[in-house]
Parts: C-alpha cells; sequence; structure tokens
DNA sequence: TTACAATAGTTAAAATTTCTAATGATTAGA
DNA sequence: TCTAATCATTAGAAATTTTAACTATTGTAA
C-alpha cells in the first residue's frame, strides 16, 4: 500500500462523513419531508433503482426483509411507492417511485442543493474545478449504476 | 449562483453520501464492533469532542434528550464512554471516551481505512492527488473542529 | 437575598421500529 | 415430478426512540 493512497483514504474518510452529516442536519433543520431517515434512504435507493426488489432495498439499506416490507408499507399507504408484482417472477416484488413520491424526493434533493451551493459559494472557482473533478474521479468507484432496464419491465399490481 | 458552484454542489451531493453508503455496508460486513450505528456515530463524536455534554451529542445525532441519556447509559455500562459531572456547571454531564472506548473506535477506523485504500489503489497517481487536494479544500467547510478546551475541565464522578 | 424562570439531565410509560421465527407462494434443478 | 431454493409476508418479541413529567442546578431581577 502505497503512501498517497493512504493519505488520499484517510483524507476521504475523515471529510465524507463530515459532508454527509452536514447534509442531514441540513435535511432535519428544512423539514423537507415527513419521512424517517430510513424512509428516505430507500426512496432514494428506488428511484435511482427503479423496479427493484425488496431484496435489493433491504440489502442496500441493511435492513432485514420483514422489516424493509413493513417500512415499504409506510411508503405505499404514503402514496410515495408503487408495490408491484413481477410477471417474469411472481415470488418477486418491484418497487417503484409514484409521482408524488419521486416529486418529494426532488424536491428534498433540491432544498439541500440550494444549501450546499451556498456552502461553496466562497471557494475559489479553482478550488471548486478540484472538487468537481475529484468527484468525477470517484464517481465510478462508489456510485452505483441505474438499471434502465428494469423500468421497462412489464408488471402489473 | 454561478454554474461551476451548482455543477460542483451536484456532484458532491451526488458522490459523498455513495462513498458514506460504501463505508457503511463495508463496516457491517466487518463487524467491527459490536455496536450499533447510532451508537458508534456517538462514540465517534465523542471521540472528536471530548468533554462534550449530553446535548452536545443528542443536538449533533439528531436524536432527543432522553433518547441519548439512555444511549449513553449503554455506552458507559460497556465501558466504552465515561460519563461524568461537571463541576463548573453541576447540571451539565461531561463525555469522554475510555481507553477500551477510544481504542474500539480506532479499531474500526482502521479497517474501514484499509478498505477504503484497496477501493483507491486503481486510481492513477495524478488523480489520488486530486482527490487529496479536494478533501483538504473542503476540510474547513464540514469537518468541525475538536474543542480541546473541553478536555482539560476539570471534573468528577 | 429571595423568588421565579431557564437550563441540563433523568425516569417512566407509550409508540415506533426492527428483528427472529414461522409460513405461503413460486421457481429452479435433479 | 419431487425436492430444494428463493422471495416475500405475517406474527410475536425485543430493542430503540419519543413524549411527558420530574429533579437538580444556575441565572436573573425585584
Amino acid at each position: 500500500m502505497n503512501t498517497s493512497t493512504q493519505a488520499c483514504a484517510r483524507a476521504l474518510l475523515e471529510v465524507a462523513p463530515a459532508i454527509v452529516q452536514a447534509m442531514r442536519v441540513q435535511m432535519r433543520a428544512q423539514r423537507l419531508h415527513e419521512l424517517s431517515v430510513p424512509q428516505f434512504r430507500t426512496l432514494a435507493f428506488i428511484g435511482r433503482h427503479p423496479g427493484c426488489s425488496l431484496s435489493d432495498a433491504a440489502e442496500f439499506i441493511g435492513m432485514t426483509l420483514p422489516s424493509m416490507s413493513i417500512l415499504i408499507n409506510g411508503l405505499v399507504e404514503e402514496g410515495f411507492v408503487l408495490r408491484q408484482t413481477s410477471l417474469l417472477d411472481r415470488r418477486r416484488v418491484t418497487l417503484n417511485l409514484t409521482e408524488a413520491g419521486a416529486g418529494v424526493y426532488a424536491h428534498a434533493l433540491e432544498g439541500t442543493l440550494a444549501w450546499l451551493s451556498r456552502q461553496l459559494e466562497p471557494l475559489a472557482e479553482a478550488d471548486k474545478q478540484i472538487v468537481l473533478r475529484a468527484m468525477e474521479i470517484l464517481r465510478p468507484y462508489f456510485v452505483t449504476n441505474v438499471d434502465a432496464a428494469a423500468v421497462a419491465e412489464v408488471s402489473h399490481a
């Protein structure tokens, strides 16, 4: 393990969680939504993985299947998520956001984006470019891809 | 709001949570500690803010005071945290890590650091430098400072 | 100085969340 | 076809978190 890798990892380990923590505080303060944190995270996951299964969501969020089933109940009742049985495999459930769910998610993102922009405004132009570039470098290693194919899957209630 | 600020904020909003999420998954997989997520976050907060009060921790984690009081009970019973009455204001409680608590925290960090280093290893040297530089740019805006003065405060059980 | 209000934390009971265990339904494989 | 594996739900128990009420201490102003 070379030194620059370690230094890079160490810095990331310190700063990334701090940024996310600040985002969380901001979201709480703004009362952007009447959702619990796990519910919001699940909404975000479904938004990025339309047509995903209950298991997918449970594994990503780090919850058991029964817990996720109950959490999804809540989101369905509130009209934010569509739970449908897959036609390809009738054991499976496919999850998608409703228009309302997508709206809530987009609105929350927007608020946080505006806040974050205010935070970054004082940065020098060159520094912003470095940060942007760094995010582009890291993205492929950490951001899971949207599975667009799943969206198209035919399913019914 | 200029464009580069927004682009920077947007990238950060996408990538930072993804990195932290990956860290979380890794920590769960490694079973680094027999602590719940809020307990671990609290441990980390106390580590960075020695001598902080219960309210400080509660506000940062986003919990009510009674919940934090109970959570701290657990950490004290497990021997990870020292809860002492402040001599300066006897209503207040000062929180500090025990040696064991600091050890658990350091060990968890170490494991995650090793994992993160493996993730970053394939990056080109120049890219690592950019990421490192970006973190240094962002640090002062998001990483809360350790309040070293609080450590020195005289207190008793 | 005394009285009143505000602050910090704890306790108790209720509500919520999450987990484990058991079950049903569907699909895959021998 | 029969058996095993997969995906999800239900039921009941355990853990976590919250609200409400209370204690102790400090600050403030008559």
